[in-house]
DNA sequence: TGGTTGTATCAAAAAAAGTTGATATATTAA
DNA sequence: TTAATATATCAACTTTTTTTGATACAACCA
């Protein structure tokens, strides 16, 4: 649950989903993204650190350069957190407790 | 884009994901879920403000009580914005501008 | 009517997140 | 070695979010 709350929170954010969206056709050096956003270089260097830590991008040095991409998978699961919660989801009273 | 950064913060929070994971199965009392959560009455309704203002959930006052239900099919854009930035997304190439 | 209960709202305080500019580190080029 | 470039990190500051306690409002009961 922390977790998840880890996630979503990490998408919050509108350069955060732009990052993503970016990286989805694939990997981009942190300077693609940069002049592209039109974000300070500090300010993407925070928002790449909090979508890194929550698991969602994972980055790659070659040479000076370093290229971020998206964790494979890592969108799984909320997709099925998503899922869980929505009132469309037939095994949803299965669940027990819902907090934890 | 912006819309879709209220919903991921609105989700962004744990209190408020257990307040999600309790509607799942269908309505609830505020004093349900503040009995449940645990959590202070103006911080709990704090919370389902926040939830409200999404889009994701709705009221309805009966007598003295008012219960909070899911709105149906509000998650659904969430799933398909997954899925658009998701690897796994087929047409995710189509995608011609990244921000707007 | 007056009192009680359930919920919302407000204002102040606390906590967390984001921005900015400066500095540090790593790598390469000269 | 020195200088330059790409990126990360840090500290100070600003902004936003969350919590808390007090108060307001609405509906019911006596």
């Amino acid at each position: 649950m922390a977790q998840l709350a880890r996630v979503f929170h990490a998408l919050s954010d509108e350069t955060r989903l732009c990052i993503m969206a970016m990286l989805g056709p694939g990997e981009r050096c942190v300077c693609e993204l940069t002049e592209s956003l039109g974000a300070g270089q500090s300010r993407l260097s925070f928002h790449l650190k909090t979508l890194k830590d929550a698991g969602l991008v994972q980055d790659r040095r070659e040479g000076r350069w370093v290229y971020y991409s998206l964790v494979p998978g890592a969108l799984d699961g909320l997709e099925e957190a998503v899922a869980e919660i929505s009132p469309t989801a037939a095994v949803k009273a299965s669940r027990v407790r819902c907090c934890e």
